[in-house]
DNA sequence: CTGGATCCAGCTCGATACTG
DNA sequence: CAGTATCGAGCTGGATCCAG
């Protein structure tokens, strides 16, 4: 392994790491809270406290678990002000900015078809 | 409620109605096995035992579940043949197609992104 | 105000066994 | 082969309390 690293291609270990990863990011951004701070964030900064109100339903524990998870994995830039009492900041990244897009995406595609899945699960239910 | 009806613009009513339908979707939808489906799926038809070898760490289970989800919400068609052993093929439907083209989007921005997250990883656990 | 920690009820999910 | 049903371990997530 690793033998076709010095042509600049990815070797078998490479993509299986990148696939194991892809996974695993996959896992953490396709969860309704992230994607739903993600959206709420847009190309605002908010604070914990506002966010807590946009995201309506969210916990305080999920906001801040989403919110660790996001800023670790580089989609949420976190700015701490040493006021008393303190003030924190979040706001996108571009990888953060550039998955809104996507997400926008799900969310057009939500409104578009909401009338034909309301439909079609009028006809499974009954 | 609903005496704007007349206007034909949506009223109060109908804008909640919509909205919780529409959360209520976007929980369906955004969870990792359901996007995972639709985006194996993409233009093909397979059996669920094709299915399930696709997508790789799915149990039988959330399989069917899932499969029942987006068959109720009009994503995916299924089609009995009765024979014997049964065959049942799944194929995405055209809204379950549209929602593909953002999962699509959604997973080339985690292959673009990929290093960007990982390092952003290493720096904050380090 | 932000957020870490703990407790535990409830749900999720995998394993298994069973039908047509 | 496809699908349903059941059971139980384990995780999730809400509530609560405490700290800086």
């Amino acid at each position: 392994m690793g033998t076709r690293r010095l042509t600049g291609l990815p070797d078998d270990a490479d993509l299986a790491r990148a696939d194991s990863l892809g996974r695993e990011i996959f896992s953490d951004v396709a969860n309704k809270w992230a994607l739903l701070i993600i959206e709420f964030l847009g190309e605002r900064t908010l604070r914990f406290s506002e966010l807590r109100n946009e995201v309506e339903g969210i916990s305080h524990k999920m906001l801040t678990q989403n919110l660790r998870m996001l800023e670790r994995n580089g989609l949420v830039e976190r700015t701490v002000y040493p006021t008393v009492p303190p003030r924190v900041e979040y706001t996108l990244t571009d990888p953060g900015r550039a998955l809104r897009v996507t997400i926008d995406g799900l969310c057009d595609w939500t409104h578009q078809y909401l009338g034909h899945i309301e439909d079609s699960r009028r006809r499974f239910d009954g």
